[in-house]
RNA sequence: CGAGGCGGACGGGCGAUCGCCGGUCGCGAAAGCGGCGGGAGGAAAGUCCGGGCUCCGCAGAGCAGGGCGCUGGGUAACACCCAGUCGGGGCGACCCGAAGGAAAGUGCCACAGAAAUGACACCGCCGAUUCGAUGAGGUCUCCGGAGCUCGUCGAAGGCAAGGGUGAAAUGGUGAGGCAAGAGCUCACCGGCGGCCGGGUGACCGGCCGGCCAGGCAAACCCCGCCCGGAGCAAGACCAAAUAGGAGGGCGUUUUAAAGGCUGCUCGUCCAGCCCUCGGGUUAGCGGUCGCUCGAGGCGCCGGGAAACCGGCGUCCUAGACAGAUGAUCGCCGGAGGUGAAAGCCUCUACAGGACCCGGCUUAUAGUCCGCUCUCGACCC
RNA sequence: GCCCCCGUGGCCCAAUCCGGCAGAGGCAGCCGACUUAAAAUCGGCCCAGGUGUGGGUUCGACUCCCACCGGGGGCA
C-alpha cells in the first residue's frame, strides 16, 4: 500500500499497542484507534516473535499486508464519507503462513467489520 | 557398465490481473499522473578472522594482555589461497594435519606396578675376583700345619636379561660375548651429533662417530612474527524548540585534578569535567550527507608451475529506514507415489541486503558440465 | 551492529579454575514412626543421567581446543 496508508514511527506503534486489543483471530491480532480524517485510514503489519527467521517473516507480512489491501480497496462507504478513518496495527501469527489466501482474506474481513462496529 | 576422486556451473521458466521501493524524463502551482529503465544470495546466514572507511589532538614508548606458529610464494591484509616438505589414512585417483622448542626452567603423569624420570631397583640371576666356613682328591712337612685342584654354602660385590603392571619401563630384532649380564661387541632398523653433496628453504641423500636424551607445551612457559581503541547506532552538516534546567563535588592564567589516547607506568592534550534529580531522545517522528564505482564484473592478450599480477577493451549491477522486490490464478519443467495407459495426488531446498570488500565455517531438494583421474567386472 | 554468560539424575545445583572413580546437598518419589486421619516433623530407602551435539589434543576430557545447537543477559 502506498506510503501515505502506511502506519510509520515508534510512537504511534506504542499508541497503540498500549491500548485494548480490539481483535485476536487464528492469523492476526488487531489493535486500532481512530485516526486523523485527513491522513485516511493508516495501517501498520507487524509479526509475531513466533516467527522465526527472516524470509518466514517476510512472508508472513506480505501475505497480511496484501489481504488487508484488498479489503481496504473497497472500504465501508458509510464511514469513509464520514470523514472517519482509523490507525490501526496487525500483527500476523504463525497461523498466517498455514491457512489458504482467501482464509486469510476473510479473516482481514472479520477485523475490518469489528472495527467499524466497535466504533458505532 | 558399476563404484569412486577432483574441479566447476546452476539452483525453477512463461503468461495474465492487482500491487510495492528507488532512479530518470515529461506534464502540473502542488498533491499527483504518465513514459522508460532497475530492484536479494551462493551462502545475503553464523559473526569466526583480515582489511578499507570514520572519529578518538599526534597514533607515541615500555610493561601487561591477545593472536599466529613446517618452508617458499601470493595479497591491502589474514587464521585465507597456491606450490612444496614431513607425518597419518586409503588397493588407488586422492584426502587429512594448531606441524616451532621437552639437552632453558617449573609442573603433571591417577590406578596398577619393585620402580613413572637423577630408576642407588622388589622378586630374581651370578658369585669369575676377594674374604669366611666346609666336603673330596692329591702335594710338601719340623706332624702343629701350609698351600693346590674341583665342589657346596654365605658375605663383600657384580647385573639389569627374565617375571609382572601400565598408555608409557632408558631403543627394537638377531648373533657373538660373559660367572651372570648389559650397545660390552657386530649386522640391520630407529634416534642423535659431525662432515660432504643437492635444494632459496622446510628438508632429502651419502659417509663417519658414539650409545645418550620417556610423554604432555589445545599445562605454565621459552623463541620468532604481528596487534592502539572504538565502531556507519562510526561520523559530518543544516534547521527547530517551553531549552541548554536544578543541586552537589573536583578544578581553573601554578605542580594541572578529573577526563580523552582499553589496563598500568611514562609521555602528551585540553578549561572545564564528574555525580544525582528532572526533561527530551534513544535504529531515522526534523531533514540532508555518509549510502554505494569498487583491492568491481566480463572478454582478449602477455608474464608465472600455480595462487596471482600487468595491459587493453567493455559494462554499471538494490540502496530501504516499521524497512520495497509481493499476492492470486493458469500452463510448462523437475522428483516421488499410484496406475496397463490416460490421468490423479504430493513435494519443488537452504535461505532475505542494512557501510563496503577478501576469506573461513555452517545449511542446502535437485540438475548439468569437464578430467589423456582411479578401482572393479565384462567384451574385442 | 557489537559483546558476554550458561547447558550435568524428574527439578534446583556441586565437581570445571589447576584433566584422574560423575556426585555432596536440597526439592520431588517410596517405606516406616508420630496422628482417629492428614499436614508438618523424624528415621530409612530408591530410581534415573555419562555431562546440549559433533570432532580434536591426551594414556585418560564435565574440565583443554575447534565448530555447531539451544537458552539467557548486556551496551550504544
Amino acid at each position: 500500500m502506498k506510503k501515505g496508508l502506511r502506519l510509520t514511527g515508534r510512537r504511534d506503534f506504542q499508541r497503540l499497542l498500549s491500548s485494548r486489543r480490539l481483535y485476536a483471530g487464528q492469523a492476526i491480532v488487531g489493535f486500532a484507534a481512530p485516526g486523523r480524517a485527513a491522513a485516511g485510514n493508516r495501517v501498520g503489519v507487524g509479526v509475531s516473535r513466533q516467527i522465526k527467521g527472516a524470509v518466514a517473516r517476510n512472508r508472513a507480512r506480505r501475505r497480511l499486508r496484501e489481504a488487508l489491501r484488498l479489503r481496504l480497496e473497497n472500504p465501508d462507504s458509510r464511514w469513509s464519507e464520514a470523514g472517519i478513518t482509523f490507525d490501526m496495527v496487525v500483527i500476523a501469527r504463525p497461523a498466517t503462513l498455514e491457512m489458504s489466501f482467501s482464509e486469510l482474506e476473510a479473516e482481514a474481513g472479520r477485523f475490518l467489520r469489528r472495527l467499524h462496529a466497535g466504533s458505532a
